[in-house]
RNA sequence: GCAGUUGUGGCGGAAUUGGCAUACGCGCUAGACUAAGGAUCUAGUCCGGGAUAACUGGGUGCGGGUUCAAGUCCCGCCAACUGCACCA
């Protein structure tokens, strides 16, 4: 009898061994095979069994891929900079750095229980000035590009974290962060021109095979609309108002106008009769949050008392102002077609302003109007010499025609804005400029690179909307690197996804000190095949990475323009009723205890048999004791078998082919929680064998091969008490022959009127007669005297009688 | 409000193209082994009726439909989750 397994024992040894010889060897012929990981943020809580999920299904897919025959590259880093290390530092008067560094050896240390075959040699770590150095370096290339720029402009501020965010970190007017409600702040700040990528970003997102539900999240976020801008002369003024609008077919429809409050010309369009409640208008709308504008249910709005003139037909509309109306989308300014905009209508009949159809579904003029008419489907009508016109037909030629009527133009809009990329903290990377009286915001010196970030006494933000590197006057004070007079630095830094935006290019050439990755590795190594992690950075960090590598791309550092070219979301993993693991919740479930208890394969796999990997899964320890106890019998299933030399029989061939196809199929759709429910079918299989005489030595060695990438440690043990000398992982992943799976056989369902009333045994190749015939000779009885309508026989599956 | 995802036993979840619903696992029940069992093994476990059986009725969120046959396809709802939310 075999002894039982000692997962400590077997998972310590071949720790050891891997550490000194890697299963992940290079022999420069292989293909590559990048499969990346989401890396962490090394938190002081350490990693619970949430994370582990993601490493732990990356690690799966790249050892699968190794058995493939891949050069599999599987680096982890560390995305260090960032807020909780820095309010720490507040707290306790520790430098980030001290902490950082504390908080990587300990998330080391778990991600080491994993057992994965990350390659250490390639770790990056962003606050490492050696790696921010290139963060530093892109910042420029970009300055030098034109893409990187100021502006003082009111921009989203957290009152909490006390510094700007760019507008993809605030969720529904609150702090993507801490949760904090956002206000606005004017501030002059660095700005990252990603508007001018996205055209690309939107349509290269059809060369991704990405989950559809991110690139939606994605072309939302860019929000590319068609349309038009027209101007409108404001009647008896040498003024005009230029309006953004998606339906320029609708324009004769068009009686009255609105604008932002934030509008420039706002104020200004008000008469003596009306400056008191516009101004007063204005005021409101600016001490409005963001929050509070959104929740604003009725609308409301005053009207300025001038007018405006539509070009098209020279009507006289009335020019509103309205907090709908958002100051930054399209020109701040809009057309109002209350016959058709929801929006408009309901502002219409509120105010009592006339609304004109003109367009008719099936040629019908509506007389009173309950609901506009939103769609662009229908005849022109009360529209001169467009009537008659088709209005979706129309819609697509109106921009034209206004533009050679010389009152618009063709254009196209986008909800995407320039990304704001100033943070007025401390752990971040110093963004390397210098501020000269004479020559401007001047770069940084490449060979000057890094910049270091310098020791401060307080790290504490100023909340004036200055970093605290502005206070230290030794770092701030400065040369102009292009006249050599006295300057300052810019002290603001950079947010946490600079780091995040590049780091998966670093890894294949972590030590380059001359470029930020050689053109040669990158060619060779990039981009990434497969990155893994959850769907929280669906707009942030993936919608960043895009666009740093298409910059990269277009200055010649790497030869893609696209970082993933795939991506897999894995499910979170909750705590009891779905509720989300925190600290402040304690129900976080750290992983070292159930390695400690139960070893590390036995987590591997329980991660994986929790639930689709795709989908969210509530986390029950319990359920590992079943994983626990299937390793425990194929441990000895194998050792039994082993030891009793079997030979292959027909069964056992058969089993042995049925399974790596099962297997093999699983595990490329992906589907590994029913890879692991497979093994315990074949294993459940496999031991009623072993009480037949055994399973031979070529199923078993077929089945260790293919635990492989789920539990390394074990298959590794039981590939060496097989008596192999080498690693399990220089095998090649088995394959199966469709011809030696094939049952003649087969038991099927006998069923009348589609309900199952018998099985029958069948011979896979008899012909329909002869299963009919013996199919209703098994159910004569059930049958009795009732008629026959129809007999099917589908071959292999089911018989059906229909009897009346 | 709009879009997407999900809904199957006490629980986590299976179910290529429509073809025996509930595989696999947890939990539970009974038994074996044992000084002991929170170890291991064996048997059972969708719900109801039937004496344990044979047998039988119902059953995949709800209501319809298509089909010899529906968890799966079609139409209409409901609930939960996620994303977007006055983007003109």
């Amino acid at each position: 009898m075999a002894v039982s397994y000692n997962h400590k024992e077997v998972e310590e040894k071949w720790r050891s061994i891997w550490e000194k010889d890697p299963v992940n060897k290079d022999d420069g012929k292989k293909p590559k095979y990048y499969c990346l990981d989401m890396f962490p943020y090394p938190s002081g809580n350490g990693l619970h069994v949430g994370h582990w999920r993601g490493y732990v299904i990356s690690d799966v897919w790249s050892r699968y891929k190794m058995l493939n025959g891949y050069h599999v590259i599987h680096p982890m880093g560390w995305d260090a900079f960032g807020l909780p290390a820095e309010n720490y530092a507040i707290k306790n008067g520790v430098h980030p750095a001290i902490s950082t560094a504390a908080n990587i050896s300990n998330i080391k240390r778990q991600i080491q229980d994993i057992g994965a075959i990350y390659d250490w040699d390639m770790e990056v770590n962003t606050t490492d000035p050696e790696f921010y150095k290139w963060t530093q370096w892109i910042f420029v290339k970009m300055f030098k590009a034109g893409l990187a720029y100021e502006k003082e402009m009111p921009i989203n501020w957290c009152p909490s974290c006390k510094t700007g965010l760019a507008n993809e970190e605030v969720v529904n007017g609150h702090c993507e962060r801490c949760g904090a409600e956002v206000t606005k702040k004017n501030l002059k700040q660095w700005m990252l021109r990603i508007t001018k990528y996205a055209d690309r970003l939107l349509d290269d997102l059809d060369k991704l095979d990405w989950p559809e539900k991110v690139k939606k999240m994605q072309t939302d976020w860019i929000g590319r609309s068609y349309g038009a801008e027209v101007d409108f002369k404001v009647d008896g003024r040498d003024e005009s108002i230029t309006v953004y609008t998606t339906r320029p077919d609708t324009l004769y429809g068009a009686t009255f106008m609105v604008l932002a409050p934030e509008h420039p010309l706002a104020a200004g369009l008000s008469t003596p009769e009306t400056k008191e409640a516009v101004d007063k208008y204005i005021y409101d709308a600016s001490v409005k949050s963001n929050v509070d504008r959104l929740q604003g249910k009725e609308k409301t709005g005053v009207f300025t008392g001038s007018y405006a003139i539509n070009p098209i037909n020279n009507e006289k509309i009335p020019i509103w102002l309205s907090d709908y109306v958002l100051a930054d989308y399209g020109t701040g300014a809009i057309m109002c077609v209350p016959a058709h905009d929801d929006r408009d209508f309901e502002f219409a009949k509120k105010f009592n302003i006339p609304i004109i159809q003109v367009i008719a579904k099936d040629g019908v003029e509506i007389v009173d109007m309950e609901e506009a008419y939103t769609e662009a489907s229908g005849t022109m009508i009360n529209s001169g010499e467009w009537n008659g016109m088709e209005s979706a037909v129309l819609k697509k030629e109106a921009p034209l025609m206004i533009e050679k009527r010389g009152f618009g133009k063709k254009t196209v809009n986008y909800k995407l804005r320039d990304w704001v990329f100033s943070r007025q903290r401390y752990w971040g990377e110093p963004i390397p400029i210098v501020h000269c009286p004479d020559c401007g915001a001047v770069p940084v010196p490449e060979e000057e690179l890094p910049l270091l970030l310098p020791e401060v006494e307080s790290y504490e933000p100023t909340g004036t909307g200055e970093s605290p590197l502005a206070a230290i006057d030794s770092w701030m004070n400065t040369t102009c690197p292009c006249c050599g007079k006295p300057a300052r630095r810019e002290a603001n830094t950079m947010p946490q996804w600079a780091g995040s935006s590049w780091y998966f290019l670093r890894y294949v050439d972590n030590k380059n000190t001359e470029e930020l990755v050689s053109r040669e590795k990158a060619d060779k190594l990039l981009p990434v095949d497969m990155y893994i992690g959850g769907v929280e950075h669906a707009v942030l960090h993936l919608l960043y990475s895009r666009f740093y590598t298409k910059f990269l791309y277009d200055i010649g550092v790497v030869g893609f323009d696209e970082p993933f070219m795939k991506l897999f979301n894995q499910g979170m993993i909750t705590g009891k009723n779905g509720i989300k693991m925190s600290k402040s919740k304690g129900n976080v479930i750290s992983p070292d205890e159930l390695v400690e208890n139960y070893g590390c394969d036995s987590l591997r796999i329980y991660e994986l048999f929790v639930g689709p990997p795709e989908l969210d899964s509530e986390w029950d320890d319990r359920g590992i004791d079943g994983v626990y106890r299937f390793l425990n019998r194929f441990w000895k299933m194998v050792l039994d078998s082993s030891e009793k030399n079997a030979p292959e029989t027909a069964e056992s061939v058969k089993l042995r082919h049925k399974m790596i196809a099962d297997i093999t199929q699983r595990l490329e759709s992906f589907s590994l929680n029913t890879v692991v429910s497979g093994f315990m079918e074949y294993n459940n299989s496999m031991i009623e064998l072993g009480k037949k005489g055994g399973v031979d030595k070529a199923t078993l060695e077929a089945a260790i091969i293919m635990l492989s990438p789920l539990a390394p440690h074990i298959a590794e043990e039981l590939w060496q008490k097989l008596g192999h000398e080498g690693s399990v992982f220089d095998e090649k992943w088995p394959e199966y022959d469709e011809e030696a799976m094939k049952d003649n056989e087969k038991e099927i369902a006998l069923q009348i009127n589609g309900k199952t009333r018998a099985v029958m045994n069948i011979n896979v190749d008899a012909p329909k007669d002869e299963v009919l015939t013996q199919a209703k000779a098994l159910l004569k009885e059930r049958i009795g005297d009732g008629r026959i309508v129809k007999e099917i026989y589908v071959p292999g599956k089911i018989v059906n009688i229909v009897v009346k």
